[in-house]
DNA sequence: TCTGGGGTCCTAGGACCC
DNA sequence: TCTGGGGTCCTAGGACCC
């Protein structure tokens, strides 16, 4: 979906059409109705506190704002740029309905977050890419009034990487023989799985765009990243992929964390800590519940001032997923880490998940094997 | 002016088991 | 007297993605 939370705002507000347009931060920046009727919008600029970019317009794009920067440096970047806050619950909602409206046309379908998703259009009965692109994308824009951008390819990697080639709006359809021209030309970054810790070692070794990766010797790569990591990337450089579509996923894990709007000390602020910590366990209680799930394992995140990230998780004998049984883990858990500076973040995590229903009673190591006792 | 919140997967050491 | 070779589970951290 082309750059979707914004997106959705704009089908809100669409007066806001054509204007640079952020949506992150921190709540309390909701637009407001005046006495005539008109809308009142926050303006990039009025913003002070913590927080990311989490969606800009192209517009915003243009004057240099992305997703995951700083709202106060987007704020310097884009100071008249409108500010509108997540509202989580309708991009869900149009997710539904665009994921819905695609499976009419295709059913097999992955699911690869709240924007995006892969299908695979073998021997689909509309044969011509082109076309069957340009049906999906009617699907998608009469089920929400929203565009989204399509690559159609031999596989999910390329697929991945042609689908952001004419954003937004676009169709882009590759074929194997075309990854010298269309895809070697373009930095190795835009490979998926390629972040920036190893765009940067790659740029070390004077790899910069894909074809120089495609280029590059397979010992060189080996030497700097392993073998198996260098053998992906010699594959992915030439566009090889062979990852199947996973249409059913079961989750592996649930977890809650916010980040506090100042650092907060651990013993001045303990009984705010506490408080937090608290609401934290009941909410990933109810979310395990609503998903009808236990979890074996409960863990924590803290991120301390100097933005030092540890976890410290435990492994229950039996699976819990009452907020009491959580607090009391997280608890554990959190006297084994030295509380010496101040807190910025706060998380707890459960894993090791089970369904509820089958998550009766102990763990099966309590039967007794006929074998065990002929070792 | 520091840098969200929700995830997945991988690595690596140690405990423990047969 | 230098002590195998499998395996799984637990824990911590980190890279990466949306």
């Amino acid at each position: 979906m082309d750059a979707f939370f914004a997106s959705v705002e704009l089908l809100r507000y669409p007066q806001l059409r054509g204007q640079p347009v952020v949506v992150g931060g921190r709540h309390r920046w909701h637009p407001r109705q005046l006495e005539d009727g008109s809308w009142h919008f926050a303006r990039l600029r009025d913003y002070s506190g913590r927080g990311v970019v989490t969606t800009s317009t192209y517009e915003a794009r243009a004057l240099g704002v992305f997703s995951a920067m700083g709202m106060m440096k987007a704020a310097r970047l884009a100071p008249d740029a409108y500010l509108l806050p997540a509202r989580f619950d309708a991009y869900r909602e149009y997710s539904r309905r665009f994921k819905e409206a695609v499976a009419a046309v295709e059913a097999r379908i992955e699911d690869r977050g709240i924007d995006e998703i892969y299908l695979d259009l073998t021997g689909h009965a509309q044969a011509d890419s082109e076309a069957l692109g340009a049906r999906l994308q009617d699907a998608v824009r009469d089920a929400t009034g929203l565009s989204c951008s399509i690559g159609i390819t031999p596989n999910k990697l390329l697929s991945k990487i042609a689908s952001e080639l004419r954003k937004p709006g676009g169709v882009t359809v590759l074929r194997m023989e075309d990854v010298p021209a269309r895809i070697w030309p373009l930095p190795a970054a835009r490979i998926n799985g390629i972040g920036p810790k190893a765009a940067e070692r790659l740029r070390g070794l004077g790899i910069h765009s894909i074809g120089e990766l495609a280029a590059a010797a397979p010992e060189l790569l080996q030497e700097h990243f392993g073998r198996g990591y260098a053998s992906w990337l010699h594959e992915v450089a030439h566009g090889r992929d062979e990852r199947p579509l996973v249409t059913h996923a079961q989750v592996k894990s649930v977890s809650r964390e916010t980040t506090f709007e100042r650092d907060l000390h651990p013993r001045r602020d303990r009984a705010e800590l506490s408080r937090l910590f608290t609401g934290l366990c009941e909410r990933l209680a109810e979310d395990l519940q609503r998903k009808g799930c236990v979890a074996r394992t409960i863990g924590i995140k803290l991120r301390f001032d100097d933005f030092r990230t540890v976890t410290r998780d435990l492994s229950l004998p039996r699976a819990v997923a009452d907020a009491a049984a959580i607090r009391g883990a997280a608890g554990q858990c959190l006297r084994r880490v030295e509380l010496e500076r101040r807190l910025r973040l706060l998380g707890v995590r459960a894993s090791g998940l089970q369904e509820a229903a089958a998550a009766t009673g102990e763990a099966p190591s309590a039967q007794l094997s006929l074998l065990d006792n002929l070792d």
